[in-house]
DNA sequence: GCAATAGTGTCTATTAGACAATATGGG
DNA sequence: CCCATATTGTCTAATAGACACTATTGC
């Protein structure tokens, strides 16, 4: 083993890329194609590069481009995982990354896949993850959780033009956690983050939903600074 | 510069170490004793040395220890900061942390210093600080903020007995915002996180204030997962 | 008694939850 | 008309803020 291994540490991002999918909150899977922990489920992660990546954020967005060829609208830093023992290679840097992907966009995911991969339930999995995965996989649906339950409107999960009933099924699915159709809509009416898209609505069997949009400038990023 | 720089970052860590100090929420600047930024103030911080520290947080307290002899109650990671630009010897990686420290060990910090170190208002510095330190303290700052804005109690800031009064008057150096006394012990009657010491009074010019600690396991860190 | 701060009680405005009522299109 | 779901209204409980009141000590 070389010596920079032990003077620098290995650093990596891994991404919990999250979306609605056979009406539940969907975690992407890869299967590791490589030593350590081949054939494990994993999530998508790789090592940084310095001579390609502007920043951690963007060396998660490659690493995204590069496993399953998706942009994903919104991506935010969880926490870091760090050690010896987190990885057989050596003392590592792992930053944690969450991602939200429109429902609608789901299927191109899977189809375009570079590696095998595979949408699991995020809250179980049904796997042993690799490395320390699991741990990660609950950290960043624990940070998911945290932004919804304050209030924070998910709307990257959703298509750009929804209907409210939609949305509230969506922070439901999130959160394990039914809601009151009355007092949700109430404090939708008060957020600045949505606007009704004038004469647009689906139409069904009873009376039409009026189609809703975010607000220019919506961000689910928390107001950090 | 060898080539070592270009594939592998630069791994540090940086500390806001927060305390309560001529009755405002303080930050411990020191001054930069080397090479880039000399004669600087900045954040206390050093590189990451896989072969002396267990992880990331382990490496922030070894940094405080090296640089001010302090053992802190209460450390927890904020966010990294990533990049080509953000110090000149080249791409590297700092990850943020806060550190709380009791206010009655604030003199005991300034005389066991090793480096230059003094302390200056959190929230206006009154110096332009090295590298990208100005927008990490912002980011600290307001994950403090958004803590106490969330009811957690920034107990590590008070010495291990104190008064209602003085918990409260800490959270408004804290948000710079004045509370309620009413509401204020109302939520704390409900909440686990204090017990009254019996028997244990503060003694003045007045009524006689209940001192309270903090209740075994108390806590200042998230339920993350 | 007086000053000073500790600690409590009360009123009101706001908000969330429960639940019911009304609205509207397709069939 | 009937069904299904959208959308709104009402009642109530819980909570936060404003403000005032009572309590207890040193002097």
């Amino acid at each position: 083993m070389s010596v920079t291994k032990t003077l620098f540490p290995l650093v990596s991002v891994d991404v919990a890329l999250f979306s609605i999918e056979r009406d539940r909150l969907g975690v992407l899977l890869v299967k590791r194609a490589n030593e350590p922990e081949l054939h494990r489920w994993a999530l998508p992660g790789g090592v940084l590069k310095p001579d390609l990546d502007a920043n951690l954020e963007s060396a998660a967005r490659r690493v995204l481009q590069a496993k399953i060829s998706v942009d994903v609208p919104h991506l935010e830093e969880v926490r870091t995982f760090s050690g010896a023992e987190r990885d057989p290679r050596g003392w590592s840097v792992a930053v944690l990354f969450y991602a939200l992907l429109p429902a609608d966009r789901v299927q191109a995911v899977i189809s375009s896949k570079i590696e095998e991969a595979k949408w699991a339930p995020a809250a179980r999995t049904g796997h042993r993850l690799a490395f320390d995965h699991d741990r990660q996989l609950d950290a960043a649906l624990g940070a998911l959780r945290r932004k919804v339950e304050e209030h924070t409107l998910p709307l990257h999960l959703l298509p750009s033009r929804f209907t409210l009933t939609a949305l509230q099924h969506t922070c439901e699915l999130i959160l394990e956690r039914r809601f009151d159709k009355a007092a949700f809509r109430r404090r939708l009416k008060t957020s600045s983050d949505l606007q009704a898209v004038p004469g647009e609505f689906v139409r069904g069997v009873q009376r039409p939903a009026q189609l809703y949009e975010a607000r220019p400038g919506f961000t689910f990023a928390r107001s950090s600074s």
